[in-house]
RNA sequence: GCCCAGGUAGCUCAGUUGGUAGAGCAGCGGACUGAAAAUCCGCGUGUCGGUGGUUCGAUUCCGCCCCUGGGCA
């Protein structure tokens, strides 16, 4: 790490750590370390971090860590929130702006590939959906699948429909609703990105990527132990919320295995293993995204951090 | 010991009236601009238990052996 420079804030953040890794890679602990030595702030960059409730669920840092430095944005949104990446930046520029990084280094560390590249390249300025268009689209998703939407897509929006698999239900419902609310197309939108939030030039980027095999070990231990750590009093506390299951933290990693339990459906063994299959398919993920998405700029480290 | 039923992909299994085999899950690769722990696309990875025999050719038919269940003793 280079010595500590001015951390001004004009607008953009300079200066900053990114951390980027798959889950179970270590991150939060090279996190840890580094704000320790850098006199920093850890940002969490995790979009399933942000949900109070499933604190041990979603491998949030424990108070052990949080006396050893100032963390931001983790459990600061209650699960019935449908929070998004668009939120989350939002977010991190009030912090900005409140001169939370000016006298420490901000060290942003998660798993969420998308929230790095808006950060680092900014979002397009989309409008806000109106709660009732987009549960419009989204029901008419579910009664008339992703097709049928796909060619109505395509008859209004001829551009958008032709970057989006007729198949991608998710993007297409995006297309669309952003094209009635807003009455432009998603492509015209995403043209223009917004400035970057964080300083390419003098931020320092690292991703972590562990060998898979590792990585899928570490998984394996870890549901365990969170199991024992009280992951399934938190996912009682969430589906206790009644919250729709199409909610962001209801579709956190675990909570729909350790809920079969709680409705008596499978054994916690059987629930641990199908949890950690979901988990290591998620890391897969990742790992393809930090390989392919992430540019030459990201300083790579195969190691592992405990 | 005898009688059944099985031994085929990492797992569960299908199949080949004899021409070296395919599903689901797992796994692997990829896409990714406001649900991203999301959403979507692509890819069989195999001494068909072993060994002889019949055959132009055996995973398939026959013999023997090994292993796993179940039954009878």
């Amino acid at each position: 790490m280079k010595g500590s420079e001015t951390l001004s804030n004009d607008g953009i953040v300079k200066g900053a750590i990114l951390i980027a890794g798959p889950t179970a890679s270590g991150k939060s602990a090279l996190a840890l370390d580094t704000a320790e030595r850098e006199n920093g702030i850890i940002v969490n960059a995790d979009s399933m971090q942000v949900y109070s409730v499933l604190d041990v669920l979603t491998a949030r840092p424990g108070s052990d860590d949080l006396k050893r430095a100032p963390h931001e944005l983790y459990g600061h949104v209650h699960p019935s929130i449908s929070y998004s990446t668009g939120a989350w930046l939002r977010d991190v520029t009030r912090l900005a702006g409140e001169g939370r990084f000016s006298k420490r280094r901000p060290i942003f560390v998660g798993g969420t590939g998308l929230y790095f590249r808006a950060l680092t390249e900014g979002l397009a300025e989309i409008p806000n959906v109106p709660d009732d268009v987009r549960a419009r689209w989204r029901r008419r998703l579910d009664e008339e699948g992703p097709v049928r939407l796909h060619e109505l897509l395509a008859r209004e929006d001829m551009e958008a429909a032709k970057a989006i698999r007729p198949s991608d239900g998710q993007r297409i419902v995006r297309a669309l609703e952003v094209l009635e609310s807003s009455g432009r197309s998603i492509r015209t939108w995403q043209a223009a990105r917004a400035r970057p939030v964080v300083d390419g030039a003098t931020a320092q980027r690292i991703v972590i990527e562990p060998p898979r095999a590792v990585l899928a070990e570490r998984i394996g231990k870890r549901f365990a132990r969170m199991v024992e750590a009280g992951a399934m009093e938190e996912v009682r506390a969430l589906l206790a919320l009644r919250l729709d299951p199409g909610m962001p933290a209801m579709k956190a990693i675990g909570v729909r295995e350790l809920g079969m339990v709680i409705e008596g459906r499978v054994s916690i063994e059987e629930a641990q293993r199908l949890a950690a299959i979901a988990t290591r398919q998620y890391a897969k993920r990742q790992s393809t995204w930090f390989r392919n998405q992430l540019g030459p700029e990201w300083l790579r480290l195969g190691t592992l951090f405990s």
